[in-house]
DNA sequence: TCCCGTTGCCCAAACGTTTGGGCCAAACGT
DNA sequence: ACGTTTGGCCCAAACGTTTGGGCAACGGGA
């Protein structure tokens, strides 16, 4: 498979043991194009194909990189790869890329500027070809400056300005939640709604707001919770929400974790949950349907906005003008909104 | 940052800029090691540095790489990222790259063969100076294979043959989880012990049965179940073990997503968990004190043995001769075995 | 004074690839 | 028979870096 005893083999190796010239069998190799007839005769091409697929021929990409400009590399920038939901998006990434013949790399930002800076000059200074941003803030700096410095990526996830990118429609996601609440009759509800700069729990959050609206009934700021996208933050929201004496009979998490926090503080507080409170999550992780209460969410295609985002990135690069995508969410009714027995 | 409308800045630029030539500033740049003091006087070196730092000069990694022939890149090749637990293990591995200048390239492989064979071609194409596997088999005849072919490797978290691995002590938590259910009196115990073929959850089995078997009780064979790593496996196991009339009264799971499964498995069979049926996990998950029943389990270090994984892997390519380790676990009792209110 | 060692820099080759431009011979058109 | 095209290949330069050797000038010791 790669033996480093052996001298490693070249373009150069393949054409002195050929009696041809360099030139000759980089054509050659280089898919025929419309060079590729022009290169060598089809009796050549095809004893140098032949010999440098029985030698195991892989190009260097430091050779053609350094002659070319381009790494094919793509740099893919995320919150944090722990977290499920990245994770799933940069598996889909990372599968479209492969594909292509890309290579990613991945870095986590923490969602903090600081460490976002140098890890985008990290990638930058390998010499990535693009990049693709799993953390855009809804006012981001960072990325307008980017853009005018020239750097060329799109954005997943979470979109921001009218950069290019690939996102869940988060305002139908949460007015699909509010359809699901509603229907149920649930009148008095809050959200825990996630970080404020993210867009996905804003724009969530304004769906679902508006769609309660839309029938007259208004949620009151006291109900929109803000804290970070995880188990902790959605229990000291629920926890909070469910220690007044009026709360709400229904929760609507933008994000499957914090619903999951939010039902180990309804335990404590001594509610069965789908019967004495609702509480549904967002991105139907695969933990949703196998939790012991099953969990209510909204499914989001994270793989496939994962590959959509590497697609527009290399039509961008292609220099072709892209516009943003917004993928179409679905509702998973479950026990835990009392919706369904699992 | 980078203005790919400006002529990159490179060696050449900065030398003639400076009247210089370039293999000085090379010098110069490339870290005062021993050659510093003899590349330049120190007032050069001073202008030299300034000027780099103000035009932003970054390598290129194509041309030291062709010179060099060395990329400063390692490939991680895991299951799936999208496996909390590799994707922090991946983490702390990341971490330690970035640490030392080095940059990470992670692959799934699914678990499957032929998938493993393709990404590790492709990331030695990328030509990559070392390689981590986390995905390693028992018996894994492609490691060995790689081992005499040349390619320089560490394991992480599997541990296989003699090839040198950081991995967490499983038959050491192994016994922790046996010490534990023994202490609560549990003499009728399963475990769902994943797939065959993953050192994790053979030693993690092996370490509870011995512990049991220490203390003069047996773990019948038929009590130890062989299912995948997550979730819907351990719910399939835990529903079998449950079903039966001579049901254990206490189940260990190798995983935590298998015993979150388990979890689901004994709320169908209507038992409570901590008081009908004790049951417990394995890694401390961070979901795993957050659920509604916090879950026993065994904390492993996961990032710092991606950490040490990068480490060794660092001191294995520097021509060092390494040896393999073992980083201990420790038990994180709660409800879910009835041994602690959370 | 001669020699030697240092200091401070330059020279040039090499790594593997791509690509615009040759050049020779054969085939073709008239 | 003579000019033109085309097929099939080679030449050479360039990308940015590293690194083993230079080579002058200068200082110090004998």
């Amino acid at each position: 498979m790669a033996d480093p005893k052996a001298r490693p083999v070249t373009l150069r190796s393949i054409a002195d043991q050929l009696g041809l010239h360099v030139s000759t069998v980089s054509r050659v190799l280089n898919g025929p194009a419309e060079d590729g007839a022009r290169a060598a005769s089809g009796d050549t091409a095809e004893r140098i194909r032949r010999l440098a697929a029985e030698l195991g021929y892989q190009p260097d990409p430091h050779g053609s990189g350094l002659r070319t400009g381009r790494s094919r590399l793509i740099g893919v920038l995320v919150p944090r790869l722990s977290d499920l939901v990245l994770s799933t998006i940069y598996e889909g990434i990372d599968e479209a890329a492969g594909e292509r013949g890309l290579t990613t790399i991945a870095a986590n930002t923490l969602d903090d500027d600081e460490t976002r800076r140098t890890r985008t000059k990290m990638l930058l200074a390998r010499r990535v070809d693009g990049l693709i941003f799993g953390d855009a803030r809804l006012d981001d700096a960072f990325l307008d400056r980017l853009a005018t410095d020239g750097v060329r990526f799109v954005l997943v996830n979470r979109r921001a300005g009218n950069h290019p990118s690939v996102t869940p429609d988060d305002r139908l996601g949460g007015r699909l939640a509010a359809e699901h609440l509603l229907g149920l009759g649930h009148t008095d509800v809050a959200v825990i709604a996630g970080p404020p700069f993210a867009s996905t729990g804003a724009d969530r959050t304004a769906g679902f707001v508006e769609h309660y609206r839309d029938h007259g009934i208004r949620v009151p700021e006291a109900r929109v919770l803000h804290t970070p996208f995880d188990t902790a933050g959605g229990r000291a929201a629920a926890d909070e929400l469910l220690r007044s004496p009026d709360r709400p009979t229904a929760i609507f998490a933008v994000n499957d974790f914090a619903a999951i926090g939010a039902l180990g503080a309804a335990r404590d507080h001594g509610l069965r949950v789908g019967t004495d409170v609702a509480i549904m999550g967002y991105n139907d992780t695969p933990l949703a349907a196998e939790l012991p209460i099953p969990l209510t969410s909204v499914a989001v295609p994270m793989r496939e906005i994962g590959r959509r985002a590497l697609e527009l990135l290399t039509r961008l690069l292609a220099g072709e003008d892209v516009e943003s995508e917004l993928l179409p969410p679905v509702l998973a009714p479950r026990a835990s909104t009392g919706a369904a027995r699992a």
